[in-house]
DNA sequence: GGCTTCACG
DNA sequence: ACGTACGTGAAGCCC
C-alpha cells in the first residue's frame, strides 16, 4: 500500500504556451541580448520559471510538451482553428531552437507529436498514470487545461508574466465557477475562444455560459431541452449557433487518448547536467546564473577546463623570495598587486594570500611574505607604480599588518565602476566579465559562501585563482584606461576618485572613537522604557504578542480591534508609521506602538548595534564604499555611520557617544547648505532660483512667495513647509502622486502646486524636460564632472519602469553633482590639512557634511580652511555656503 | 533570503 | 490607463 508521502510526482509543462508567455513577460527585450546579438528574454524568463517549479515541486518525472506545427487534427475539421494569429515575432523565433537545449541541460524530457497540440500530449499522459501512484501537476498559460483537473491532477496557470501561478483543482473550480472540470469544455463551447479563433454562441460570455451550465449541465442537455426554454433573444442565438456550440466544444476538448509514444517510464526527471547548463549560460551570457551554479555545485573546474594556463611561481616562505621577484625599474602602467581576504568587511579579517608580478612572472604566496624587507620596499616605494583592484581595501588591509603602500596608478575596481555604474560587485571576476574577460572564476565558486566559505581544500586551486587575478587586472587596466579617456572621464578618475580612495583609506584606518559606557547607560535606560511600553501595549491589546511582528500587530489592530485598514502591503496589512499616525486618534494603543517602535529601532540598531562594532582601540571603523551607488554618492556600512539619528531628541542623544580621540580635542562638523538645490539652480540656469541664492534668501520661503504669490511676511509656516516639500520633490524628479503622499494632500492639489511651481521657475521646467530628452538620445545622464549613469529603461514600454528611469534622469545629475563636489572638497581638504600642518582629522562624510576631530587650538584655523575649501570646491553660478559647528561630542557639534 | 519598517542625506 | 517620490543600510520576522 502506498502512502501519500511516497507518491511519485509527474510535472507536465505546456511548452508552447509557456515559451510564448515568457517572451512577453520581459518587455525591455533589448537588454537581453547575447554576444551573437540574439535575444534571450524568453529563454531567461522560461529558465527562471522552470527552475522555480522544479525546485518547488521536486518531481520524479517531468515532460515539456510542444505543439507540433500549424496543422493538427483540429484544423482537419475546422480550417480556421488558431487562424488570424499574428506571425511570430522574429525576436522570439530566433530563440525557439534553444528551449530544448535548456531542457536537456535541466534533465527534463521534451516531446512533440505530429497532428497534435501540447495539450493533447499532456492530457494523454496525465490520464495514463495510476492516480494511486502519481500526483500530477500541469503547468500552462492556457486556462483550457483546467479541464484536466482531477483529485490527483492539479493544474497551475500563469497569472502575471510567468512567475506567478494560480492553482486549479476540482474543488477550487467548483468553488469559483460552480462546475466540474469536465464542464469547462461545455463552457468553452458556449463562449468560443477568440485567441484560438473559434466562435461559440453569439452574445454568450463566461457569466452566461456558467448560468446555463448550472441549469442544464452540458451543451447536449441544453439543446435537448431547448424547446422548453422561454422565448428570448438568447434562445434565438442558441438555436442559430447550435453548430458553432457543438463544434467549439469539440475543439476545446483536450484529447486524452492521443497516440503518444512516450510512457511514464521514458520521462524520469534526471536533474541538472551542470556542464551542459554551464555551456548554455555561457552562450546566453547568463553570467549571474553561471556564478550561482558554480557556488552550489562545487564544480569550479568545469569552467576552467578550456582556459589557457596562467603560469606562476608559488613562494612558500620569506626564505624563498629572490631579489628579482620584485620590479626595480619604474613602469608607467605599473605592476599588479593583490591581497586576498575572504570577508566583505576587511576591518576584521586577515589577508590570506598575496599575489603580484614583477612585469615578467606572476608570484603567489602567504601573507607572511609581506613582512620581508624586499616586499615592503616594493609596496612602499611611490616611484614604482602599482595597479590594484580596490585601492582602499588594499591599503587598509596592509595597514593592519604595518605595511606602507604607495604609488597606485590604477584601480580597476574604480575604473570599471565609473564606466559601467551598475553592478557594484566587489568580485574581480564579475568586473572582468563586464569587459568580456572570462577566464577567471567567481570568488564564490572558489571560496564558497555563507558558513561554508573558506580556503579551498586543494590550496593550488586558490593559488591558480590568485595568479589569474593578477593576469586579469593587467588586461582590465588595458581595457579601462582608453574607455575612460574616450568618455572624458580622466579628470574624474585621476583627480577625484583615485585620490579619494586614499583619503577614505586613511579615514577608515583612523576610525571614530565611541564612548561605550555612554551607550551602555542608554541601553539600560531605553530597556526600562521599552519594558514598560510593552506591558502597556499588552494591556490595550488584551493579550501578549510580539510587538515587533508587523503580521501579528496587523491582526490585533485590524481584526481584533477592528480599526480601519488604510494601506495594504503585498503580504497583508501595512502597519507603517504613516498609517499608524492616521489612526492615532482611534485607540490609545497606537501612540504606545509608535513610541515603542521608535525606541526599539534606536535600541537595536544603534545603542546595541554600534557596541558590536567597537574595536579594541575603542573606535568604530566603518567602510565607506566608493563603488556602489548609481549616483556617485558614498555609502557607509558595518556599521552605517551615515544614518546616525538626529531628527528626534531621543535618537540624537546617541551622538553623545561619538567623541574625539584625544583630550582637549573637539568634534567639528561642516555642512553645505542646500547643496542640491544650488546645483539645480546652476545646471538649470533658472534665473529666479539663482537670484534667490545670490541674494542669500531662505530658499523655501522664497519658493513659498512665488508659489503662493505673497510677500515675505505673508508666508506662513505651513506655506513654507509645503514649499519645502515641493523643492524636495523637484530634486527627486517630481510626481504629483509622490508629493500628495508626502504632504498628505489630494493628487489634484499636488498637481496644482507643481504646475504653479514650474510656471514660476521656467528654467527648472525646461531642465526637467531637456534632461530626459537628452538622456533618451544619449542613453545616459551625466553630472557636471562627467560622471555617468546609463538609463536603458527610458525606452521601456512599461509605464512604471519608464517613469522611474525618467525621475532618475532628473535626479541623478543633481544628486551626483553634489556628490562630486563634496568628494573634491575631501581630496583638497586632506591636502590642505597637510600643507597647513594641522593635526585635525577627517572622520566621516555624510553626503553634504564633513565631520572632523581637531585640537581645540586648531578650531579657528580649521573653520577658515574648511569654509574656503568646501565653498570653492566647485565654481557654480550661485555661491556654495558652508556652516560649521563644534563641541565636546558629535551631539554638541550642532 | 525576501519582506517590512525605519534611521539618515 | 498606468500607480511612485531620489539615494542608502540594518534589524527583526518568517518561511
Amino acid at each position: 500500500m502506498s502512502t501519500k508521502t511516497d507518491k511519485k510526482k509527474l510535472v507536465l509543462f505546456d511548452g508552447s504556451s509557456l515559451a510564448f508567455r515568457s517572451f512577453y513577460a520581459i518587455h525591455n527585450i533589448d537588454s537581453f541580448v547575447n554576444k551573437n546579438g540574439m535575444h534571450t528574454n524568453a529563454l531567461f524568463a522560461f529558465h527562471g520559471m522552470m527552475s522555480k517549479i522544479l525546485e518547488k515541486e521536486q518531481p520524479t518525472h517531468a515532460l515539456v510538451a510542444w505543439d507540433a506545427g500549424k496543422t493538427t487534427f483540429r484544423t482537419e475539421f475546422f480550417g480556421e482553428y488558431k487562424g488570424g494569429r499574428q506571425s511570430t515575432p522574429s525576436e522570439f523565433r530566433e530563440q525557439m531552437p534553444f528551449f530544448n537545449v535548456l531542457l536537456d541541460a535541466f534533465g527534463v524530457s521534451h516531446y512533440e507529436l505530429t497532428n497534435y497540440e501540447a495539450d493533447d500530449i499532456i492530457g494523454t499522459l496525465a490520464m495514463s498514470v495510476d492516480p494511486e501512484e502519481y500526483d500530477v501537476v500541469i503547468i500552462s498559460g492556457d486556462k483550457d487545461l483546467t479541464q484536466l483537473a482531477r483529485d490527483n491532477v492539479r493544474v497551475d496557470i500563469t497569472k502575471k508574466g510567468v512567475s506567478e501561478l494560480q492553482s486549479y483543482t476540482p474543488a477550487s473550480i467548483q468553488e469559483d465557477m460552480g462546475i466540474t472540470p469536465d464542464q469547462i469544455i461545455d463552457m468553452k463551447g458556449l463562449m468560443g475562444d477568440s485567441s484560438d479563433n473559434y466562435p461559440g454562441v453569439t452574445g454568450i460570455g463566461e457569466k452566461t455560459a456558467l448560468k446555463l451550465l448550472h441549469e442544464y449541465g452540458s451543451v447536449e442537455n441544453l439543446y435537448d431541452q431547448i424547446d422548453d426554454m422561454k422565448k428570448s433573444k438568447r434562445k434565438e442565438n442558441l438555436i442559430n449557433d447550435k453548430e458553432n456550440a457543438i463544434l467549439s466544444k469539440k475543439l476545446a476538448r483536450i484529447e486524452t487518448d492521443a497516440p503518444v509514444e512516450k510512457t511514464i517510464a521514458d520521462i524520469p526527471y534526471k536533474g541538472k547536467n551542470v556542464e551542459a547548463l554551464m555551456n548554455f549560460y555561457k552562450d546566453m551570457n547568463f553570467n549571474t546564473f553561471m556564478s550561482n551554479l558554480l557556488a552550489d555545485s562545487d564544480q569550479a573546474d568545469l569552467l576552467t577546463q578550456d582556459w589557457a594556463d596562467v603560469n606562476y611561481t608559488y613562494v612558500a616562505s620569506v626564505d624563498e623570495l629572490k631579489a628579482d621577484y620584485f620590479p626595480t625599474a619604474s613602469k608607467a602602467d605599473g605592476y599588479a598587486f593583490y591581497a586576498e581576504n575572504l570577508s566583505k568587511n576587511y576591518h576584521d579579517s586577515d589577508i590570506v594570500q598575496v599575489a603580484w608580478t614583477n612585469g615578467e612572472d606572476i608570484f603567489v604566496g602567504p601573507a607572511d611574505l609581506l613582512q620581508a624587507d624586499s616586499f615592503k620596499d616594493f609596496l612602499g616605494n611611490a616611484a614604482i607604480a602599482k595597479v590594484v583592484f580596490d585601492a582602499k581595501r588594499t591599503m587598509v588591509m596592509l595597514d593592519y599588518v604595518d605595511v606602507a603602500f604607495a604609488g597606485v596608478v590604477d584601480d580597476v575596481l574604480i575604473g570599471s565602476y565609473l564606466l559601467t555604474a551598475r553592478d557594484n560587485s566587489n568580485d574581480l571576476a564579475e568586473v572582468a566579465r563586464e569587459f568580456d574577460i572570462e577566464d577567471l572564476s567567481y570568488d564564490e565558486s572558489v571560496y564558497g559562501k555563507g558558513a561554508k566559505r573558506g580556503v579551498p581544500e586543494d590550496a593550488a586551486v586558490m593559488h591558480d585563482h590568485l595568479a589569474r587575478k593578477i593576469h586579469v587586472m593587467a588586461r582590465l587596466q588595458a581595457a579601462i584606461r582608453p574607455q575612460l579617456e574616450a568618455n572624458q572621464m580622466d579628470d574624474l578618475y585621476q583627480e577625484m576618485e583615485l585620490p579619494l580612495a586614499l583619503v577614505l583609506a586613511k579615514l577608515e584606518i583612523l576610525g571614530i572613537t565611541v564612548d561605550k559606557s555612554q551607550l551602555e547607560a542608554m541601553q539600560v535606560e531605553f530597556q526600562g522604557i521599552l519594558d514598560g511600553l510593552e506591558q502597556d501595549i499588552y494591556k490595550e491589546a488584551g493579550h501578549e504578542f510580539n510587538v515587533n511582528s508587523p503580521k501579528q500587530l496587523g491582526v490585533i489592530l485590524f481584526e481584533e480591534m477592528g480599526l480601519p485598514v488604510i494601506k495594504k502591503t503585498k503580504t497583508g496589512y501595512s502597519t507603517a508609521q504613516d498609517v499608524l499616525e492616521k489612526l492615532a486618534g482611534e485607540a490609545p494603543i497606537i501612540d504606545l506602538i509608535l513610541n515603542y517602535r521608535q525606541l526599539s529601532k534606536l535600541q537595536s540598531t544603534y545603542v546595541e548595534g554600534l557596541q558590536d562594532y567597537i574595536h579594541e582601540d575603542g573606535k568604530i571603523h566603518s567602510r565607506f564604499q566608493q563603488t556602489l551607488t548609481s549616483t556617485g554618492r558614498l555609502s557607509s556600512a558595518d556599521p552605517n555611520l551615515q544614518n546616525i539619528p538626529i531628527r528626534s531628541e531621543e535618537g540624537r542623544a546617541i551622538r553623545k557617544a561619538f567623541v574625539p580621540s584625544q583630550d582637549d580635542w573637539v568634534i567639528f562638523s561642516s555642512d553645505y547648505s542646500q547643496i542640491e538645490l544650488r546645483v539645480l539652480a546652476h545646471i538649470s540656469g533658472d534665473e529666479h532660483m539663482q537670484a534667490a541664492f545670490n541674494n542669500h534668501e531662505d530658499i523655501h520661503t522664497s519658493t513659498a512667495m512665488k508659489v503662493y504669490g505673497v510677500t515675505e511676511d505673508q508666508v506662513t509656516p505651513n506655506m513654507r513647509r509645503n514649499a519645502k516639500a515641493v523643492n524636495f520633490g523637484i530634486v527627486y524628479g517630481i510626481s504629483d502622486y509622490g508629493l500628495s503622499q508626502n504632504l498628505n494632500i489630494s493628487r489634484p492639489e499636488a498637481k496644482k502646486f507643481i504646475d504653479t511651481y514650474l510656471e514660476n521657475y521656467p528654467g527648472v521646467q525646461a531642465y526637467m524636460k531637456d534632461v530626459v530628452e537628452q538622456a533618451k538620445e544619449d542613453g545616459y545622464v551625466e553630472t557636471l564632472f562627467k560622471r555617468r549613469r546609463y538609463l536603458p529603461d527610458l525606452h521601456a514600454k512599461n509605464f512604471n519602469v519608464r517613469s522611474f528611469a525618467e525621475r532618475n534622469a532628473m535626479n541623478t545629475p543633481i544628486q551626483g553633482t553634489a556628490a562630486d563636489i563634496i568628494k573634491i572638497a575631501m581630496v583638497r581638504m586632506d591636502q590642505a590639512l597637510k600643507d597647513a600642518g594641522l593635526q585635525a582629522n577627517l572622520l566621516l562624510q555624510i553626503h553634504d557634511e564633513l565631520v572632523f576631530e581637531a585640537p581645540k587650538s586648531e578650531i579657528d584655523d580649521l573653520e577658515k580652511l574648511v569654509t574656503q575649501i568646501m565653498g570653492e570646491a566647485a565654481q557654480l553660478d550661485v555661491p556654495l555656503e558652508v556652516e560649521s559647528n563644534y563641541g565636546a561630542t558629535w551631539y554638541e557639534a550642532k
